[in-house]
DNA sequence: ATAAATACTGTATATAATTACAGTTATGAA
DNA sequence: TTCATAACTGTAATTATATACAGTATTTAT
């Protein structure tokens, strides 16, 4: 997001909430009920900022005519990672898709595109994109995307204590990892909550 | 879709193609002008009758207060399929799930959950979604939905003649289906169009 | 045969909604 | 210091929109 204030911030979420709970976007007015704006143009002027920002697009003389850009609106698919940096930086990011409230009972940070056959066991293959949840804590059992001295991976999290992280792939031919959180760099990226696959 | 008439099936397409394209709904001078009406009122008029038909619901006194209901935005999720009869009788529909338009590269007319593991060896698992397009003219090597003397199976198509059919099931354990379409009653359901899996 | 539903035209009006203009206050950057 | 940005209040006008009422013609159920 594009260096939004708090305050526009809270207002582009309204409106992201609005449209996916009512199906259309909220007019000016509504807009400053909900915040207590005694005046329609302190909306203006916010749809204005966001417009400026380009997280949203305004449809001239149009009720309701506010879209969320594409930028805004999507969620990130994750290629290959560049090493250092956070996972969601731009060069990292493949493409958008729309977002898609309510197929996956978890909410769905970013796609990352599965590289190689680690995972073929459980029904991961190769350029298939898995649904990822930021903020579930990392548990034994999950599908985890781990960081480990900078090199990503998707495995299976069998073990996680002060000394020692195993990370399984589900696929015979390859063996555990065994990571020493106190010796390596290791950072959880994110729990696999979904996965995506399209045939074309 | 419950009784639609044609031209109604024409405007409750228009509004749902609007809703996905703009982001928000038409106004019924935009539904006149599309379809050469004179007055709105013969939107108006529309709009009441789907209304009234349950396929979208509208808000009084909202500009563009027009929403898809659940039955009609959502797209079916086949569970099991009931002995005779169209696959997306209502009995087999065991809920619908919100269109994601964009996703996938093929449309989706409906998700089939998977039983057993026939398919595993190409990742696809027990109680998975898989989205279905009933359009796409099968051919060799696509995944179909078969249905052969009123039993739903998924497949890898590998031959089709006028007198042979071959499925093939993926996994080793299981040998190729082999059907005669001039004594065996085959119909092909859809087209595997993509996979989705919750991890909850 | 008759009523109800379908598919509109035509007119009119209240109100919903956008949006401009003129201000105020506060904050951070040049 | 001065200017731009942010975050509003207040007013007002144009236009966008919903929606009622009164018709007409055709088709479809009963």
């Amino acid at each position: 997001m594009k260096n939004l204030t708090k305050r526009q911030t809270e207002i582009f979420n309204y409106i992201k909430d609005e449209i996916e709970s009512n199906g259309y976007p909220p007019t000016r007015s509504e807009i400053s009920k909900t915040f207590g704006f005694k005046s329609p143009n302190a909306a203006e002027d916010h749809l204005k900022a966001l417009k400026k920002k380009g997280v949203l697009d305004l449809a001239a003389g149009t009720s309701r005519g506010i879209t969320l850009s594409n930028q805004s609106s999507g969620i990130p698919v994750i290629g290959l990672v560049s090493a250092g940096g956070p996972i969601l930086a731009e060069e990292n990011i493949e493409k958008t898709i729309p977002n898609n409230p309510g197929i996956l009972s978890h909410g769905v940070d970013f796609y990352l595109k599965v590289k190689g056959d680690s995972m073929v066991d459980v029904g991961i293959f190769e350029n298939d994109l898995i649904a990822i949840n930021k903020n579930i804590p990392v548990k034994t059992g999950s599908i985890v995307v781990a960081r480990i001295n900078d090199e990503v991976t998707v495995k299976t999290l069998t073990k996680i204590s002060d000394s020692q992280v195993i990370l399984r792939p589900e696929n015979s031919s390859y063996s555990d990892i065994n990571v020493n959180p106190k010796k390596d760099n290791l950072v959880f990226e994110g729990t696999c909550v979904g996965l995506l696959r399209d045939f074309s």
